[in-house]
DNA sequence: CCCTGAACCTGACCGC
DNA sequence: TGCGGTCAGGTTCAGG
């Protein structure tokens, strides 16, 4: 479910309900995610969320004692809930404020994970590495040619390395493929200046659009306020394999990269 | 340093 | 109805 839109849709939705709110508790059900829920989150109660950022797909929230770092993985979402709602099978973690609200934490697969920063420790390790926000208005159009001048790796496996740049999931490097009439396949190092400014252009803008449309809808996708997304209508080759392309009619073909399904026209693809 | 494949986990779906 | 196989939005890690 959650690329970079649906995770900056979540923290759009989710903001506005938490933000200044006296947290008064925290119930962790199931602390095995990807890595063990903190124990620190015990330190909660009594703390107010200043804001609620965005690194990457991390939703970071900030208060006071340090940062609390959400991912959500494949399959997980964000709630706000009544508190005395029921949790349901795979709701691991509820924070609970003051107006009898809840935040609630859903991931029926545990891929996403939590972590707990203290105040004045500096940047997470698991943030430190990564590469330019795609959608950070000072973002070099040549930094991906720059980059790519040693990768033999296709370009779709390349511009999905979050060290390379943050926040490229699946879908949207086919579309941003696509729409850059790139070949997902094609090695990194191949691609002219001129093209990965094409290419870097096209990710901005599936990415841009996705965000302004409230995020994907692939199955079961809800923002934090419970509204469904709707761009799901608008993907030109994502789940779409052996569909007519929308720019030539042609077939549209599938074939794996990095253990991913990747969609593309082998015509208007180069 | 670069690249590949395995691993984590549940649920939906398809063919038999 | 059940069973086995395949697939799914992500990311880290081990090993060549």
């Amino acid at each position: 479910m959650p690329e970079l839109p649906e995770v900056e849709t979540t923290r759009r939705g989710v903001a506005p309900h938490v933000v200044d709110r006296q947290i008064v508790r925290v119930d962790v059900r199931e602390r095995r995610l990807r890595w063990p829920v903190p124990e620190a989150l015990a330190e909660l109660p009594g703390q107010r969320f200043c804001s609620v950022g965005r690194r990457s797909k991390y939703l970071k929230f900030h208060c006071t004692a340090g940062t609390l770092l959400v991912h959500l993985g494949m399959s997980g979402s964000l709630r706000l809930v009544a508190a005395d709602a029921a949790p349901g099978k795979h709701a691991h973690v509820d924070i609970v404020f003051d107006n009898a609200i809840a935040l609630r934490y859903i991931d029926p697969r545990r891929f996403g994970s939590m972590h707990w920063l203290p105040a004045g420790s500096g940047e997470h390790p698991l943030l430190a590495g990564l590469g330019p926000e795609p959608l950070d208005e000072a973002l070099d159009p040549d930094h991906l040619h720059r980059a790519s001048r040693r990768r033999r790796l296709a370009v779709k496996q390349f511009i999905m390395d979050s060290r390379v740049i943050a926040g490229v999931g699946n879908i949207y490097a086919c579309e941003a493929l696509f729409l850059a009439g790139i070949h997902p396949g094609r090695p990194s190092r191949t691609i002219s200046a001129k093209r990965y400014r094409r290419l870097t252009e096209a990710v901005r803008d599936v990415l841009g659009q996705a965000v302004a449309a409230g995020g994907t809808t692939l199955r079961d996708f809800l923002g934090g306020d419970g509204r469904p997304g709707y761009f799901s209508q608008q993907l030109h080759v994502y789940g779409r394999g052996g569909e007519p392309c929308t720019k030539c009619s042609g077939s549209l073909r599938e074939l794996r990269l990095g253990q991913r399904s990747t969609v593309f026209c082998p015509s208007c693809q180069t």
